[in-house]
DNA sequence: CTCACGCATCGACAGATGTCAATGAGTGAG
DNA sequence: CTCACTCATTGACATCTGTCGATGCGTGAG
């Protein structure tokens, strides 16, 4: 991306949202990461299938198969994911588990058109 | 994008939502293509300025400023905005002018976190 | 301890993306 | 008609992105 690490976003998204303000460039940034990361299909089908399965979370290994990709390429999407705050990781045991980070997506959202 | 001329989003972003159902492979095209339009930092400013504007609607010459771009280039990432049905484009006298589309954004959340 | 399992990281590659200068296409004023 | 103005399109280029196979790393079973 730019020099900075671009580990995860820094600003929460919508830190006060000024009704009526054009975003700067720092928050602008931050949107559009977390609108990159929804900006693949694959990621999209990913999000979904976590978000609407039964349990609320899904591992690696249960996602490779619906979207039909290979297992490094399903991760580094999932780490993309994290990254914009989309999801959540939690390693339990063998397994490492995604969940959705309610509310990132709905204030990224509000920040652009509220 | 594919084999389709791809030039504007099919399927309207949310045709129905069955709540508890995953995305299928065309909606998830779409939807990727309606945050992937927001995925760049430009475009985040660019639909910012848009949306809060005075008059509710902006022309290319006032958005090559605030952004430092040159015209070709806001152009180019307005059409993107529009083939997203993220904006509106209304041509008046010489003036090319956009406004923002209600709802596009929303429904796009929606489909995905519903 | 040793080994199989689940996942992340690395290196590589084709294809997509953002940007610009140059040019083309409508539009309204004179 | 002619010309200046506003915007879109084209062609070119460097960079970013998605994907894979190979490999490394941590975990739990035996």
């Amino acid at each position: 991306m730019n020099a900075a690490p671009a580990t995860e976003a820094t600003t929460d998204v919508a830190p006060c949202c000024v009704l009526g303000e054009a975003v700067d460039d720092a928050l602008a940034q931050d949107l559009a990461r977390v609108f990159k990361a929804l900006g693949d299909p694959t990621r999209v089908k990913l999000m979904s299938l976590i978000a609407h399965s039964s349990e609320g979370e899904m591992c690696v290994c249960d996602l490779t198969a619906p979207v039909g990709l290979s297992q490094p390429t399903v991760s580094h999407h999932m780490k993309l994911l994290v990254e914009a705050r989309l999801v959540e990781r939690e390693q339990r045991g063998r397994w490492a588990y995604y969940r959705p980070t309610v509310g990132t997506l709905a204030s990224a959202a509000k920040a652009l058109i509220a």
